[in-house]
DNA sequence: AAAAAAC
């Protein structure tokens, strides 16, 4: 459907055709005798004053008469006034096109609510131009020029240009939401999230306060008796001590890992866990109250063959296939496509291993599996990358290697194909992103046709691929620093933005085209964009990459690059799912993971509230009611928008992510949270995966995930970089069982809460923090463990404390190391 | 149902 108007009625594809300008409707014979038509704005360089515009005027009467296009003109009264227009825009161009697009904009939609919510939106955006003001003025005056800017192609091709990077350092600073974040990455150190923490901890005290409280909030909670309905599930709940006898499994994990043997220790702090225990026991009479259960009991009877599945876990891949089918009935047909063939996961097969270890281990037999210990102490440097790339890693806040980056850096360094597998927030932008311009570098200099110098008009030679816009902005944020530290540039290609920059960008040569498959292969078959020397591409969430109607888009535009070229997938999820394109592209690829990493991070608490439907949208009001940044799921793009719509009623300031929204609405919104002016997004899966917001404390899902990807996809929107989060998940009661069914693939053990409204809320979420930061200061704990002695916690009572000694060890571990 | 193109 057509979604976008045209605003000259026309030929828009054309418009940014020179050949067009010259000899089309909009050149005329006014331009018969001129080379060159000119710029007819004021203070461009080309700009040629009288000789045009009054020629202008008759050829748009006149010539338009002698030349027999008056009448077909004539014939449409509102063209022809959108026929000057189009001359306008010779003057200011970007004024023209955005009015005529805004007006057939409201037409079109039907939304006009939304529109007027735009208006209310436009304050703001008025005060972001103040920001903007000068790139507003430019435009005005020359829309081109500030649009040449923001591509950064014009500052290549004029050397004047890079005079003129201070420019670009402004636009930065217009990026000043980019800058905030590097400004956080850089002071993460110093925050060293732990002082977040801390700072929240000094708040805590009150908090601390509270939990002496607890007794009577335990007392008080009759409610809670729900909740112990859940735990009676869990009779479970001695099975979710069971579940720490999980722990003890993912202990025998590390004993895969054979790390740990530090969790040993572990064992100990668990004895810390009593404590909690504790709180559970009184849980327990809660549990009493509810007979409900039976039913779950049931479930779990279910459950006992899942965990039949899991020692196969390998076979749970396979078995997700056949799961997708039982899902989605549109899949059968893609997995046969061509996933049984796999000669790839065939391998995983006979790797199989049937020890007790769950499926990370299958995997490892997959993967090579980095040890997150043996980065410790390795410097970019040391893998292989060079001084300007380490130094712009550096401004960027990434001061040493994470994991999965000291994984795969030296095996994209080598020129191997490499499948990447890290958890959510684990760094993996940066993973394929560093080694890709390193080795773009590497590869130019033995080519030859290194000069140093841009050379107008060169093919990209890297493409990396997002499944959103705001996704390939994002990696664009990253690499594009990198890249420029060695005189490489990037371009990001998506959808819902005028083509004009992107392909002025192509035109005057770029070297890593960072985008969306939509506008990419349209600009392909424009004939704008020649992927014929990319020897390097990416494809960032790459499984995703592989659904169903992503996957043949990303392959046409695979297609079109070198034979043979090196190919990186990256995904948190990475599975089979992307056999397809292994086995079409890929030759022998390297699989890297992070080992002992699974997605049930100790940084993140999850839970499920069972509530009532027709109460949903108060209980997110009644969540998102507080202080800290919290992301709000939904399943449609208009239950998106109904919700922040009541979120606003409620008095919650609140904007919206989805894909019915235009662009720029679209990145100021997300701008708008990272910036901290609106504490509360509510999005559509369209921010579920890769998209990175500083201090998202809490996500809601509004409606449960129908894959369990996409939980561990919308989840790891928080708990990002070793900070702490909670996730919670609003389910009706119908919908328990296919919950836990789906957390058990995604392996995450979570707690059912019978919730409604009037339950304190703010308590639960209180609650949830302070038990995923004394997880998280267990997980703290072992990281400093061989400074720390285990004694000196096993004492500990109070969390808070527990955590302030282990920060307080965790820091001058640090300056020991730094020291 | 959502996402990704529509200048």
């Amino acid at each position: 459907m057509p979604k976008n108007k045209k605003p000259q009625g026309g030929r828009p594809a054309k418009n940014f055709d020179p050949s067009y300008a010259k000899g089309g409707s909009k050149g005329g014979p006014a331009r018969a005798g001129s080379s060159k038509p000119g710029s007819r704005s004021e203070g461009h360089r080309g700009y040629r004053p009288e000789a045009d515009e009054p020629r202008k005027e008759r050829w748009s009467r006149d010539e338009r008469v002698a030349t027999g296009r008056a009448p077909h003109r004539s014939e449409r009264d509102g063209r022809d006034e959108r026929g000057p227009r189009s001359y306008d825009r010779n003057d200011r161009p970007a004024r023209s096109y955005d009015r005529d697009d805004r007006a057939p904009r409201s037409n079109d939609r039907n939304d006009r609510p939304a529109r007027s919510y735009d208006r209310d939106d436009r304050a703001p955006r008025s005060n972001d131009r103040n920001d903007r003001a000068p790139r507003s003025f430019d435009r005005n005056d020359s829309a081109p020029r500030s649009f040449d800017r923001n591509d950064r192609n014009d500052r290549p091709a004029r050397s004047f240009d890079r005079d003129d990077r201070a420019p670009r350092s402004n636009d930065r600073n217009d990026r000043a939401p980019r800058s905030f974040d590097r400004n956080d990455r850089n002071d993460r150190p110093a925050r060293s999230f732990d002082r977040n923490d801390r700072n929240d901890r000094n708040d805590r005290p009150a908090r601390s306060f509270d939990r002496d409280d607890r007794a009577p909030r335990s007392n008080d909670r009759n409610d809670r008796a729900p909740r112990s309905f859940d735990r009676n599930d869990r009779n479970d709940r001695p099975a979710r001590s069971f579940d720490r006898n999980d722990r003890n499994d993912r202990n025998d994990r590390p004993a895969r890992s054979f790390d740990r043997d530090d969790r040993a220790p572990r064992s100990f702090d668990r004895n810390d866990r009593p404590a909690r225990s504790f709180d559970r026991n009184d849980r327990p009479a809660r549990s009493f109250d509810r007979n409900d259960r039976p039913a779950r009991s049931f479930d779990r009877n279910d459950r006992p063959a899942r965990s039949f599945d899991r020692p196969d876990r390998p076979a749970r891949s396979y078995d997700r296939d056949d799961r997708a089918p039982r899902r989605d009935v549109d899949r059968p047909g893609f997995k046969e496509s061509g996933r049984r063939d796999s000669s790839f996961y065939p391998a995983k097969e006979q790797g199989n291993r049937f020890a007790p270890n769950d499926d990370v281990v299958l995997e490892r037999l997959e993967a090579q599996a980095i040890q997150a210990t043996d980065a410790d102490g390795v410097s970019f440097a040391d893998l292989g990358l060079g001084g300007n790339v380490v130094s712009a890693l550096k401004q960027l806040g990434a001061e040493s290697p994470f994991p999965i980056q000291a994984a795969t850096i030296p095996v994209v360094l080598e020129g191997r194909d490499v499948l990447g597998r890290g958890k959510t927030g684990s760094g993996k932008t940066i993973a394929f992103g560093a080694p890709t311009v390193e080795r773009l570098m590497k590869l130019w200099a033995e080519s030859g046709k290194a000069g140093g110098k841009r050379q107008m008009g060169r093919k990209p030679r890297a493409l990396i691929l997002a499944p959103t816009r705001e996704l390939a902005l994002q990696i664009d944020r990253t690499v594009q620093p990198i890249a420029q530290s060695v005189g490489l540039f990037t371009t990001q290609i998506y959808g819902g933005v005028p083509q004009q920059r992107q392909v002025g960008a192509l035109q005057r040569g770029v070297d890593i085209v960072i985008g969306t498959p939509g506008r990419i292969e349209d600009l392909i078959e424009q004939r704008r964009l020649d992927l014929s020397e990319v020897v390097i591409t990416v494809l960032d969430e790459a499984d995703h990459m592989c659904d169903l109607g992503f996957l043949e888009p990303v392959q046409r535009i695979i297609r079109h690059t070198a034979n043979g070229g090196q190919k990186l997938l990256f995904s948190a999820t990475l599975d089979k799912g992307v056999a397809a394109l292994v086995d079409e592209f890929l030759v022998d690829p390297a699989v890297h993971e992070v080992a002992g990493e699974d997605q049930a991070s100790s940084t993140i608490e999850h839970r499920v509230f069972v509530i009532g439907n027709h109460e949903k949208r108060d209980i997110v009001a009644e969540l998102a009611n507080r202080e800290g940044k919290t992301l709000v799921f939904s399943r449609t793009r208009a239950f998106a928008e109904d919700l922040t719509e009541h979120l606003e009623d409620y008095g919650i300031r609140a904007v919206a992510l989805h894909g019915d929204l235009n662009q720029s609405r679209r990145t100021r919104n997300l701008q708008q949270l990272t910036s901290g002016r609106v504490n509360v997004l509510v999005a559509t899966d369209v921010a579920a995966r890769g998209i990175h917001v500083d201090d998202i404390d809490l996500v809601i899902q509004a409606d449960a995930p129908d894959e369990y990807k996409t939980y561990l996809h919308r989840s790891g929107r928080t708990g990002r970089a070793g900070k702490t989060g909670q996730v919670v998940t609003l389910i009706p009661r119908n919908r328990q069982r296919r919950m836990v069914e789906l957390l058990d693939r995604a392996e995450i053990d979570v707690d059912f809460v019978d919730m409604r409204l009037g339950d304190d809320f703010a308590g639960e979420l209180e609650r949830g923090a302070a038990a995923v930061e004394a997880d998280a200061a267990v997980e703290t704990l072992d990281a400093v463990e061989a400074i720390i002695e285990i004694d000196d916690v096993v004492e500990i009572i109070e969390v808070e404390e527990a955590i302030e000694i282990v920060e307080t060890e965790s820091a001058a571990a640090d300056e020991e190391l730094a020291g």
